[in-house]
DNA sequence: CACCAGGCAAGTA
DNA sequence: TACTTGCATGGT
């Protein structure tokens, strides 16, 4: 499996080329902006995103103090408006009254530790706690995904239905744990999914895994 | 028109 | 534990 895993990703680096992740100008709108992409079109997320920045209310002090229903208006556009918004509350409580609103306070923490923390939080699940981990704190965790499974599975490499955990725990146990890596190799497995291995066709004759 | 997008929580059996 | 459903906008 080690060979495997580091081959598939030396084949999509090679075939896309670095894919500098995550787009963001900070680690707060990293974390921001993990939880608008839930389920939802990147783009959408951007929208998102530009509205809160627009109203120059893109920071922890103006969202932890915002109404619910009016960051609802803003994040309008990255889809299940109300309960993203109060996932962000639920989120901003934590890093505000947990971290200080302080992303580098925060990453001092263990990680294990910081990870069942996040995980506690209403709205954060594993996908959107390591995503905060790897590409806003800089920590060496393997994030997976929905591509990330799919890819694995129709290159036989998992069965359908494996867990995150499992699937993370295979990435983690088999690769050199380094953030760099890391942050590449999701980011090239999601960029594979996008433009090739498309969820209702299973032939991807373009795929650069064979 | 149908289907998809960088999930998660809550409800049910 | 293992399924099912609600959440919602915008693009193809």
């Amino acid at each position: 499996m080690k060979k495997e895993l580091n081959s598939i990703y030396k084949k999509l680096y090679s075939f896309f080329g670095p894919q500098y992740w995550w787009p963001a100008d900070e680690p707060f709108e990293v974390m921001v902006g993990a939880i608008l992409t839930q389920n939802t079109n990147w783009q959408n997320v951007e929208r998102a995103i530009g509205n809160l920045k627009k109203n120059k209310s893109l920071s922890p002090g103006k969202m932890y103090k915002m109404p619910e229903k009016k960051l609802g208006q803003f994040i309008r556009p990255s889809g299940y408006y109300n309960i993203k918004a109060k996932r962000l509350k639920a989120f901003l409580k934590f890093f505000t009254e947990e971290c200080g609103a302080d992303f580098r306070r925060m990453a001092k923490a263990d990680t294990a530790i910081l990870r069942r923390q996040l995980l506690s939080v209403n709205g954060i699940g594993p996908e959107t706690a390591d995503s905060m981990l790897l590409y806003a704190l800089n920590k060496p965790v393997f994030v997976v995904d929905a591509y990330t499974k799919r890819i694995l599975s129709r290159h036989s490499l998992i069965k359908e239905g494996f867990d995150y955990q499992e699937v993370q725990n295979l990435f983690m146990q088999n690769l050199k744990n380094e953030v760099k890596l890391f942050n590449e190799y999701h980011a090239l497995l999601v960029k594979l999914g996008k433009d090739i291995c498309l969820k209702n066709k299973p032939r991807c004759n373009l795929c650069p895994l064979k």
